[in-house]
DNA sequence: TGTCCACTGGAAGGGAGGGCTT
DNA sequence: AAGCCCTCCCTTCCAGTGGACA
C-alpha cells in the first residue's frame, strides 16, 4: 500500500510544541498587567458567591486588549470557588457578532440551562414572549446566581435594539429564587448613546475601560507563551518585533499572538528550525492577505459588484469616489453579470457594510452646491488582487471585470 | 441670504424562507 | 393545513442636511 500522504508530515518536526498556547482564545493561568482590571471584576462578582446581586458592567476597550481575556479568567475562577462551596453560580459567553438577535440570545440562554434535547427552545417558530417566559421559569427552577457576559454587546445594540437588554436588566425584579447579573463588552466607546436611558443606567451601574497594552506589555505576554515554542527556535528581536508591530496596531494582543504563531509557521514551511524577524514581515503580509481574501471572497453577489465599482474608480486613478459614481459603474457591471441592480438606498447600506469591513473608509462630506454625499477610499493594499479573489470566489465576476475594462479601454 | 444639489439614513413594510402550534 | 412567529434582504417614501453658488 502506498504511504499515506499526511505520514511524512506528522513526522516532520514542528516548531510548536504546543501550538494552541498561541492562539487568543487561550486563557492561560496568568495574564500580564491586567491586575487591576481583573480585581475590579471580581470585587464585583465575589457578591455572587454571597447570594447578592452583582452590579451589572460595561468593559471598554479596542480589540485585543484583553477584555474577553480577563472575564473569561475571572468567570472561571468564579465558577470554581462556587463549585467549591456549594454557591449556585451559572456563567455563559454569548458572542453577539453571531448570536445578534434578541430572540437568539434568549433561546440560547434558555438552552444553556437544559440538557434535555427534548426541551431544547427552537432557533425559530416561537414568539419571543414566549422564549423569554420559558428562560426566566428555568433561571427560577436552577437558583443561584447567573452572570451573562454579551460579547460585541454593540453589534446586537445597533441591530435589534435595546429590547433585550431592558428585560433582561428588569428580570430581577421578577425572580424570586435567582438572581441575574449582565456584563457587556464593547469595543465602542459611544455605544450606550443607543441605549434608553433607563437602560443604560441599569447596565452601566459599573464601566471598565481597558486601555491598550504598550509594546513592552506585549512583550510581556508573547514571552509568557513563547514556551509553546522549540527551545532557542525564536531568535533575538522576533518578539520585540512582533510586539512593536502589534503595539502599531492599537496595541492588539491577539495580532501580536497571531504574529507570533504565523511566523513560526513560515519559520517551518521554508525548513528552518529559526524563527528570524524576516519571518515575522512574511507572517505579518500573510496575515493581512489572509483575512481580506476570506472576507472578500465570502461577500454576497452585490456587495461584491459594489467593491468592484468602487476598485475601479480606484483603479483609473479617482481617489475619492462619491456614491454617485459607484451607483453607475455598479449599474453597468449588474449589466454583465445578468443581474437587476438594486436600489440606491439599498447601495449606500451595501457600503456602509463596507466601511465596517474596514475595506474602504466612506466619509459624508457636503460639497456645496454639488450635494451631499459619501466620500470613499479604498483601503485595501495593492499587493491584494481583488479581482482574482472575487473571480475565484464566483467565476461570473471574471466576465464582469473583462466587460467593464474593455468598455473603458475602447473609451480611451 | 436663500436656494438647491445629491445624497443620507430612518421608518415602514413586503415577501420569501425557516419553523412552530393547533 | 392554516395560522402564527422570526429573520433576512430588499424596496419605497421621505425628511433632513452642509455648504457652494447666485
Amino acid at each position: 500500500m502506498e504511504e499515506n500522504i499526511f505520514e511524512s508530515m506528522m513526522v516532520e518536526s514542528s516548531l510548536f510544541l504546543d501550538k494552541s498556547r498561541l492562539h487568543h482564545t487561550y486563557v492561560p493561568e496568568q495574564l500580564p498587567h491586567r491586575d487591576k482590571e481583573i480585581s475590579t471584576i471580581a470585587h464585583n462578582l465575589v457578591e455572587a458567591l454571597h447570594g447578592q446581586i452583582p452590579s451589572n458592567m460595561i468593559l471598554y476597550g479596542v480589540t485585543g486588549a484583553g477584555k474577553t481575556a480577563v472575564t473569561s479568567f475571572v468567570l472561571t475562577h468564579l465558577q470554581e470557588k462556587g463549585d467549591n462551596i456549594d454557591a449556585k453560580v451559572g456563567t455563559y459567553v454569548i458572542n453577539c457578532r453571531n448570536i445578534d438577535t434578541n430572540y437568539r440570545v434568549l433561546a440560547l440562554l434558555g438552552n444553556e440551562l437544559i440538557d434535555d434535547e427534548n426541551e431544547k427552545i427552537p432557533f425559530t417558530g416561537w414568539p419571543t414572549d414566549r422564549v423569554f417566559d420559558v428562560l426566566m421559569r428555568r433561571m427560577e427552577d436552577e437558583g443561584g446566581v447567573h452572570v451573562v457576559v454579551l460579547d460585541e454587546i454593540d453589534y446586537l445594540i445597533k441591530k435589534s435594539g435595546d429590547d433585550l437588554l431592558y428585560n433582561l436588566t428588569s428580570l430581577n425584579g421578577m425572580l424570586r429564587n435567582a438572581r441575574l447579573s449582565v456584563i457587556g463588552i464593547t469595543n465602542d466607546l459611544t455605544f450606550t448613546e443607543y441605549l434608553d436611558a433607563r437602560v443604560k443606567s441599569r447596565l452601566g451601574q459599573e464601566d471598565l475601560i481597558f486601555s491598550p497594552y504598550t509594546a513592552s506589555q506585549l512583550q510581556d505576554i508573547l514571552n509568557q507563551r513563547v514556551d509553546a515554542l522549540v527551545p532557542g527556535s525564536v531568535s533575538d528581536g522576533v518578539v520585540n518585533l512582533c510586539a512593536a508591530m502589534a503595539a502599531r496596531e492599537h496595541g492588539d494582543a491577539r495580532r501580536a499572538l497571531d504574529l507570533l504563531r504565523a511566523s513560526a509557521e513560515e519559520a517551518h514551511r521554508v525548513g528552518e528550525e529559526k524563527i528570524t524577524p524576516h519571518h515575522v514581515r512574511l507572517a505579518n503580509n500573510r496575515l493581512e492577505r489572509d483575512q481580506m481574501t476570506l472576507v472578500i471572497g465570502d461577500l454576497p453577489l452585490h456587495q461584491k459588484l459594489v467593491l468592484f465599482a468602487i476598485y475601479a474608480h480606484h483603479r483609473r486613478g479617482v481617489k475619492r469616489i462619491t456614491t454617485g459614481e459607484v451607483y453607475q459603474v455598479y449599474k453597468q457591471a449588474c449589466r454583465h453579470s445578468n443581474s437587476l441592480p438594486l436600489t440606491a438606498r439599498r447601495i449606500t447600506d451595501l457600503i456602509s457594510t463596507l466601511d465596517m469591513l474596514g475595506m474602504i473608509t466612506a466619509q459624508t462630506v457636503s460639497r456645496g452646491r454639488y450635494g451631499r454625499s459619501k466620500e470613499i477610499v479604498l483601503c485595501i493594499p495593492s499587493s491584494i488582487d481583488i479581482e482574482q479573489i472575487m473571480a475565484e470566489a464566483e467565476p461570473m465576476m471574471q466576465n464582469v471585470v473583462n466587460a467593464t475594462y474593455s468598455i473603458q479601454s475602447t473609451l480611451i
